[in-house]
RNA sequence: GCGGAAGUAGCUCAAUUGGUAGAGCUCCAGCCUUCCAAGCUGGAGGUUGCGGGUUCGAGACCCGUCUUCCGCUCCA
C-alpha cells in the first residue's frame, strides 16, 4: 500500500469533514464565500466541547482567573490605542515581474527623498563655489533647487489629495507618472493599488458618516484591557489574575487558506495574565508550560508539539513564542504566548486619559500592570484535533476503516445505542436506554442496517462507545460496550452503563491530568 | 496578488476525434440477518460551479468569473 501524501491526507480531512457534517463552506449553494467556513452538526458540538475543556481549565481550575464576554463592537478608539488603525492601512502595489510587494506610500516617499537628496548635491556644490555662501539664500533663489523644490511640492500635495480621497487609481498614476521603478526587476510593470486594511469597518446608526465608522475586533485581547479595570475591582482581584475570553475576531486577510487554518471569521480564546512588573518572565515561563501541557493533555502526541521562539519581536512584547502544532501542511502556530509589557494599557491610559493602574497593597504603591497573553486559535485547535484524530486503518483481512480517534470527552457523541435487529423487542428497550441517558450525556441511537455498518458510522464521527441491545439484554438487563479504538467489547449492565461513561467521557478525565 | 492544478449525484470517479451524462459507495422505503461496512427488491438524487462564445450539436474547445488545493508573497 502506498502511504497516504500529506497533501491527500489534508484534503481527505477536508471531506471527511463536509461528509460528515462538521465543515462546510459558507453560503455553498451561491460558490462558497471565500475563506469562511460553517461548523456543521458534528461540528457545533466538537468546536463547543473543545471550548467547554479550554474554559473549564482556565476559569474552573484557577481561583484567580475569571471569565468575560466582551462585544465584538468596541469605541473606535480602540484601535488607535492598540495601533491597529495606523498599523494596517497601507496602500500596497506589487511588481509583476519581481512579484515583489510595496508599500505605495513609500515608494513615492523615497522618490521624494532622491529629489532632496538632488537639492542636498545642488547645496553642496554651490557652497563649495562660494565663499560667504548664504545657504538659505541659495535655496530660495536658485533656479534649479527651486524647480526641485517646486516638483517636491507638487507630489507632495497631489499624493495627499489622492489619499484623503482614497483615490488609489490617481495613487498608482503618481507611480507611473514619476516613473518610479522596481528595485529589484528594474521595471514599471505594475498592478493596481490596493488598501489592505486587515479590520473590516462598517457604520454605526442609520446615517453613515465617517465618524460612524467602526470595526470588527480583529482581534479579542482588547476587550479585555478595556474591562481590565471593571473586573479587578467588582471581582475584588489581587495581582497576579487574570481574564479569559473566547469570541470572534475578523482579519480581512489578504491571503487567507487552508481550510479552516486561517480564515476571515475566526474564533479566539484568550486569557490576559496581570502581573507585578518584574515578574512578567516568570509568568511567562509558567504559561509556556502549562498551556504546552494543556495541549499534551489531549493525547495527539508529543512529537506533534515544538515551541518556536521569536526572535523578532513586535513593539508590545519583550518576550514571545508560539506553540506549534504540526499539521497535515507542515509546523504551524497553533497558539501564541506573549509577553505585552504595559504596552496595551499604557495605550489605554493615554488615549482614554483615564488611570489604569492597580493599587499594589502589600508594596503599598500603584502601578500598571505588566500582561502575560495566551491566545489559541480555537479553530486551529479543533483542526489539530480533526486532523490528527482521523486515521485510515488497515484492518484483519484487508478491510480497512476510517476512525476518528477524539478524546471521548470531547467527541460529539460519547455513546451509540443499537439494537442488535430490529424485532424482538430490542428497539424498545435501546430507546429506552437512550432516554435514560439522554439528560447527562450526548447520545445516539441508530437501528438502521447491520449492526457492523452502524459501528463503522460511529468510528468515523469519532464516538467513543457502541452499546448494543442483544436478545441476552431481555434476559440479564445487560448489553455489549463495544470500544471505538480497540474494537473490543464487553458486556455490563444496564444500570451501570451512566456511572461507566461519566468515568470515560466526561470533560473532569481530561481535567485531572493537568 | 503572481504562478500551477482542479471543480461532473452527499462521497470517490467515468464519459473515445465534440454526438442521448454513467458506475460504485452513500441516502430513502421494504425484505433477510444473533455483533464489525460486502445478501435481495424498489426508489431518490444532475441546468456537468456560474455567465458568455464557437458549433447543426459542448461535460469536453475559447473568453470571463467564482471557489478550492499547491508554491511564492503576506501574516499586528
Amino acid at each position: 500500500m502506498n502511504p497516504i501524501k500529506p497533501e491527500d491526507a489534508f484534503k481527505n480531512i477536508i471531506s471527511h469533514s463536509k461528509e460528515y457534517g462538521f465543515i462546510f463552506q459558507s453560503s455553498e449553494i451561491y460558490d462558497g464565500l471565500s475563506a469562511v467556513y460553517d461548523y456543521g452538526q458534528l461540528g457545533a458540538e466538537l468546536k463547543k466541547n473543545i471550548r467547554e475543556y479550554w474554559w473549564q481549565a482556565m476559569v474552573q481550575m484557577h481561583n484567580n482567573i475569571v471569565g468575560i464576554d466582551a462585544a465584538i463592537f468596541m469605541h473606535p478608539t480602540t484601535w488607535k490605542a492598540s495601533g491597529h488603525v495606523d498599523a494596517f492601512n497601507d496602500p500596497l502595489i506589487d511588481n509583476k515581474d519581481s512579484k515583489k510587494r510595496y508599500r505605495a506610500d513609500v515608494l513615492i516617499e523615497e522618490h521624494i527623498g532622491k529629489l532632496e537628496d538632488k537639492i542636498e548635491k545642488e547645496v553642496e556644490k554651490a557652497a563649495k563655489r562660494f565663499e560667504n555662501f548664504d545657504a538659505n539664500l541659495f535655496r530660495s533663489t536658485n533656479q534649479r533647487v527651486l524647480d526641485y523644490q517646486k516638483k517636491i511640492d507638487e507630489i507632495e500635495a497631489r499624493f495627499k489629495n489622492a489619499l484623503n480621497a482614497n483615490n488609489l487609481e490617481e495613487v498608482k498614476q503618481i507611480i507611473l507618472d514619476l516613473e518610479i521603478v522596481c528595485p529589484i526587476s528594474g521595471s514599471r510593470n505594475w498592478t493596481d493599488v490596493r488598501q489592505f486594511n486587515l479590520m473590516f469597518s462598517t457604520s454605526m446608526g442609520s446615517v453613515s458618516e465617517d465618524s460612524n465608522t467602526i470595526y470588527l475586533r480583529p482581534e479579542t485581547a482588547q476587550g479585555i484591557f478595556v474591562n481590565y479595570l471593571n473586573v479587578q475591582k467588582t471581582g475584588r482581584m489581587k495581582i497576579p489574575f487574570g481574564i479569559a475570553q473566547t469570541g470572534k475576531a475578523f482579519r480581512n486577510e489578504i491571503v487567507a487558506r487552508q481550510f479552516i487554518f486561517r480564515m476571515r471569521e475566526f474564533e479566539q480564546m484568550e486569557m490576559q495574565f496581570f502581573v507585578k512588573p518584574g515578574t512578567e518572565m516568570e509568568w511567562y515561563a509558567y504559561w509556556k508550560n502549562t498551556r504546552l501541557n494543556w495541549h499534551l493533555s489531549l493525547g495527539l502526541g508529543a512529537e506533534k508539539y515544538r515551541y518556536h521562539d521569536h526572535a523578532k519581536l513586535a513593539h508590545y512584547a519583550n518576550a514571545a513564542c508560539d506553540i506549534e502544532h504540526r499539521f497535515p501542511f507542515g509546523f504551524k502556530e497553533l497558539e501564541g504566548i506573549h509577553s505585552r509589557t504595559d504596552f496595551d494599557l499604557k495605550q489605554h491610559e493615554t488615549f482614554s486619559g483615564k488611570k489604569l493602574q492597580y493599587f499594589d497593597p502589600e508594596l503599598n504603591q500603584s502601578y500598571v500592570p505588566y500582561v502575560v497573553e495566551t491566545s489559541v486559535g480555537l479553530d486551529r485547535l479543533f483542526l489539530a484535533i480533526l486532523s490528527s484524530a482521523l486515521k485510515e486503518e488497515a484492518l484483519e483481512g484487508g478491510d480497512t476503516r476510517s476512525v476518528l480517534s477524539l478524546p471521548p470527552a470531547l467527541a460529539p457523541y460519547k455513546a451509540a445505542i443499537f439494537p442488535l435487529v430490529k424485532k424482538d423487542g430490542l428497539p424498545e428497550l435501546a430507546e429506552s436506554i437512550y432516554t435514560s441517558l439522554k439528560f447527562d450525556f450526548n447520545v445516539a441511537i441508530d437501528e438502521k442496517d447491520t449492526v457492523g455498518k452502524r459501528y463503522r458510522r460511529q468510528d468515523a464521527i469519532g464516538t467513543p462507545y457502541c452499546i448494543t441491545v442483544d436478545h441476552q439484554s431481555l434476559e440479564d438487563k445487560t448489553v455489549t460496550v463495544r470500544h471505538r479504538d480497540t474494537m473490543q467489547q464487553e458486556r455490563i449492565a444496564i444500570n451501570a452503563l451512566s456511572d461507566f461513561l461519566q468515568q470515560r467521557v466526561h470533560l473532569k478525565s481530561l481535567l485531572k491530568t493537568l
